[in-house]
DNA sequence: TTCATAGTGAGAAAGAATTCTCATTATCAT
DNA sequence: ATGATAATGAGAATTCTTTCTCACTATGAA
C-alpha cells in the first residue's frame, strides 16, 4: 500500500499567489470565469489552464470548497467558513454568502433515509441589479 | 406583431405518451437519462433526441418543471406540485421529493437584495443505499 | 382511405466546461 | 549562481450534454 498520499510538491508561484489572493479579497464565492478575470489583474496573462489546475489543487488540499449554484454551475470559496447559505442573483449571476443558517431545515425524511447535509440557495435580485432594473420577469437559467 | 404565440401543433404519439406516463408513474423527479430508460420500456427504441424534444415542449407548455440538483445536473418533474424540496442520494443519484417546506428559510438578506424563491436540497443516503453500504465516506460529485 | 406534414431515430454537430500536451519559464534547494 | 524540474500558457483534445439534420414513418383531418 502506498504511503498515505504523496503531497505533490507545490511551488509558490506568482499565479497561485494571485489566485489565493483573489479568494482572500473576494467577499464572495467565485466561478472559474470570475476567478480568471480577477486573478488576471494581479497576474497578467494568467492562463485558464492554470486557473483550473490551481483550483483543483486548492480543493484537494482543503483550502477551497466547491459549491454548486443551481442554474449557475460551480463556484468556489475559502473552506472552513461557518455553515451558511448562498444568494444567487438571477440577473448578474453573482453569488453572495448569507449569514448563518437560520433555516431549521427540519424536513421529515422517508424511512431509512439519512441526511448528511443540505444546500440552500436563495435566488432573486441583488441590490445592484435591483437598482437598475425593476423586478425581473423570469428566472434566469 | 405576431399573434401571441403559435401553439405548435402537437400530435399524440406513442413516444410522447410513454414520456408523460413515465412522469405520471414516477413518484420522483427524473433526469433525461432516467427518463430515457423508463420511457424506453413503454416505447421501445425511443430516441434520445425525442426525449430532449419532448422535455422541451413539456416544459414550454408548463407540464414539466426543471430542477437543478447541485452536483447532479438537471431533473424534471410534474409542474404544479405544492412547494417542496428534494433529497439527493449521494450514492445512487436518485432524487426524491420531500414533504412540505418546513424550513422557515428566514434568512437575513443584505440591504437592497430581494428574494424571489429558494432551492433546498438535502443530500445523504437513500434507504436502499443505506442498507447495502455502511455510511458513505465522501461526498459524491 | 388518402395524404400533407409533424414526429421520429440515428448519428453528426454544436456547445460548454475541463483536461491534456508540450515547449518554455520560473522556482528554490544546493 | 546553478540546475533539476515543477509550473505555466496556448491551444488542441476530451468529455458530457443538448441540438440539429435528414430520410423515413405515423398521425389525424378530410
Amino acid at each position: 500500500m502506498a504511503p498515505t498520499a504523496s503531497v505533490a510538491p507545490v511551488r509558490d508561484t506568482r499565479q497561485r499567489r494571485a489566485i489565493r489572493l483573489a479568494f482572500e479579497e473576494a467577499e464572495r464565492p467565485l466561478s472559474t470565469e470570475q476567478l480568471h478575470a480577477v486573478a488576471s489583474r494581479e497576474s497578467r496573462g494568467l492562463g485558464l489552464a492554470t486557473v483550473y489546475r490551481s483550483i483543483k489543487s486548492l480543493v484537494d488540499e482543503g483550502w477551497l470548497e466547491v459549491i454548486d449554484i443551481p442554474g449557475h454551475g460551480a463556484f468556489y470559496e475559502r473552506a472552513g467558513k461557518e455553515h451558511h447559505h448562498h444568494f444567487a442573483c438571477e440577473n448578474c449571476s453573482e453569488v453572495t454568502d448569507l449569514d448563518g443558517c437560520s433555516s431549521e431545515v427540519r424536513v421529515r425524511l422517508p424511512r431509512g433515509y439519512r441526511a448528511r447535509g443540505h444546500d440552500v440557495t436563495i435566488f432573486g435580485t441583488c441590490s445592484r441589479c435591483a437598482e437598475k432594473r425593476r423586478p425581473p420577469t423570469r428566472r434566469g437559467r
